[in-house]
DNA sequence: TTTTATTTTCAATAATATTTGAAAGTTATG
DNA sequence: CATAACTTTCAAATATTATTGAAAATAAAA
């Protein structure tokens, strides 16, 4: 296969991927351009590669860094900004972990705390309570394996389960 | 708190929460209903419960039995069609996990295995080929983690997990 | 077979999300 | 201070995705 074309294919894959990961295209695209950048790479030469608008490039530029993946570098005597992304696969999951964890987890456990509460005698109310409170523990378990899986900033996860899956 | 407020209100954060995981909205919500329910449920309570029309209720619950995240029950001497769920999120979320997998996963290590045997010689080509076969090695990784997830029925993972995590 | 209950389909519509591009904002430099 | 280099914003335009509802299909019952 031609690069052009492995490089294009990679890069509408890891789009649509991102998608369903709760991250947008072409913010997904973004990060798939820097992974295989040889070097930081200005708004420009994303735009340009990816042929999108400034906007466009800017709006996600900035959701990258919000999300900590990717980082702005100064090239000394210049004053554009260029963007860096860790290329380590692990780095990439931790943080995507962390950040979903903040945005997704912790707020339904908090919900589930509150509505697991619920006041009342009838076997409806009593279901509710039983399956809210199942989930409820179900999450807060997920939560200890992530808080642990991003705070370990070794691979003890992939060494565990090495044992355990030959 | 309200019995009517708690179930509209986990209602409402279980659909936003699917939207983040490759769930549809309503498809969710159907789902959490369907997890508080006492008993079976036929579309037109569904439809009636969600406010929502017959082909929506229609199509998400086809969707929710094609995840194999609810089935279909019949009550003798009854014509329509009444839909469970199973309770436990253990079983939820290796439902989810599974076809996450086979709609994601197996997909992108494909396309990683295609890509990444580009050919070439000059520098971008070198860092296109190291950052894809790392990619494709993580997800390989992962991949198996998930089959291992899958493949036991019993709780293994937070066996485990109880004893590093402490 | 005909009627009736129920499910499925799908074109039209509505709701959401993304993208554009030009104008406004910012900040370094002459 | 004025200009130039660059970044940010955001209303309008586009594109994408979800929803409706009525008609068509299916299948049990009369």
């Amino acid at each position: 296969m031609e690069y052009s074309e492995a490089k294009e294919r990679y890069i509408e894959a890891w789009g649509s991927l991102g998608s369903s990961w709760g991250v947008n295209r072409t913010m997904a695209q973004i990060h798939a351009l820097l992974m295989i950048a040889t070097e930081p790479l200005s708004t420009e030469e994303i735009m340009e590669d990816l042929k999108i608008s400034r906007g466009n490039a800017n709006m996600n530029i900035r959701a990258l860094l919000d999300w900590g993946l990717a980082k702005k570098v100064l090239k000394p005597g210049e004053r554009k900004e260029y963007f860096v992304t860790d290329k380590d696969p692990m780095v990439l999951a931790t943080q995507v972990a962390k950040e979903r964890k903040k945005r997704e987890l912790d707020p339904i456990v908090r919900l589930l705390d509150e509505v697991s509460a619920v006041q009342g005698e009838g076997k409806e109310v009593q279901e509710f309570k039983k399956v809210t409170t199942n989930l409820k523990g179900f999450a807060k378990q997920a939560d200890s394996v992530i808080n642990t899986f991003i705070q370990s900033n070794s691979n003890w996860f992939f060494k565990i389960l090495g044992k355990i899956t030959r």
